[in-house]
DNA sequence: GTAATTATTTAACAAATGTAAAAGGATGTT
DNA sequence: AACATCCTTTTACATTTGTTAAATAATTAC
């Protein structure tokens, strides 16, 4: 619990009772590697905060399995469009590492914002930010090349080669893999 | 005011006092076609609503003008990067069309987040809908050819090639003018 | 450890989009 | 009405990315 915390007194600060009010609502849950944490077609209800590992949100387009985004250890993950809408998510999330996760209860989190403003404005932000990256998101695949993404990964995220199949990565960036090939060859 | 009013209450009830406190810090505002609302560089503290007409935000990549977003009557536009994180905007707000704006001082509704729960819930909600809009537009730009989302952005706002230049419409898409012409004859 | 499976790269060709330049249209100003 | 300016289209060619298939490398299962 302590670092989820820890990432949400960045966000916002808490008082004791707020924190425990969370803490009453998060359940810890350990997945393996490849396996799916929610699938695809249920309403998300949980938002989940990695403590150790790495998932991505995934959909099928045309069949073809595509990578929306990829999380990391100290960062939330969950569907927003479902959340936010209660509509079923045509997205998936999955387990890209053995991965240690803290489940909140989001049913329960959107209730206690009636009796904790605090945890309102926390979320509230939290969220912000998300939107901010997703705006800055539009703008990365909008107007720059393909080459360009894939540095900028590699910066953001150094070891993502090591931890991420280059498949995903490929459909993360918008390209096919035979694409991504090229241009690590391209690359080096 | 009235159909600002109108706006907030699909997304959450208000009391009378929160619209009176909301009505305190708008300012009407009336801009003639292809001027700047907010100049680049600035730190974004207004979000406004459009009554009347159409805005886009641009910014300039390598030189080159791009349209990020356009927005039309009752809806609000902001830049978000700028007004959640505080910092100078690379990009600007410019009128499109004459058009009739209400202006909210983003500083002032911050502070109303504490005395009006409401409020602060209300803008919340909007600007969930506002990311999930943003996500959905990943997809859209990642997974759907330039013509899909020409033809998709017919469909939304049918009247669109009335009231926006092609030029505009063409960076929005994702493409030069020269592509955005390409498609529209060959969609002929 | 070996076989089977999965992931990645390479090759060859097709399709889409970009670039630069020129030609046509439309619009606005005097 | 005429001129200038801006917007849009067209053309020709270059570049990027996609598609399909095959080859190679790495991983997993037995």
């Amino acid at each position: 619990m302590i670092p989820l915390i820890e990432y949400f007194k960045q966000y916002n600060p808490l008082s004791e009772k707020a924190v425990n009010a969370i803490s009453e609502i998060c359940t810890p849950v350990t997945i393996k590697k490849n396996k799916d944490l929610q699938s695809l077609g249920h309403t998300c209800k949980t938002i989940y905060f990695i403590n150790k590992g790495a998932a991505r949100i995934y959909y099928f387009k045309d069949g073809i399995d595509i990578t929306e985004c990829l999380v990391f250890e100290n960062n939330i993950i969950a569907r927003v469009e479902s959340l936010f809408s209660g509509r079923p998510s045509r997205k998936a999330i999955q387990i890209i590492q053995d991965t240690e996760l803290i489940a909140i209860n989001a049913t329960e989190l959107f209730k206690l914002y009636d009796t904790f403003p605090e945890i309102e404005r926390l979320f509230r932000k939290i969220f912000e930010a998300g939107y901010v990256d997703t705006v800055n998101r539009v703008e990365s695949i909008q107007f720059h090349t393909a080459e360009e993404r894939y540095t900028a990964l590699l910066n953001e995220t150094p070891n993502v080669l090591q931890r991420v199949p280059l498949k995903y990565i490929a459909s993360y960036l918008g390209i096919t893999q035979v694409s991504l090939s090229r241009i690590r060859a391209s690359v080096r």
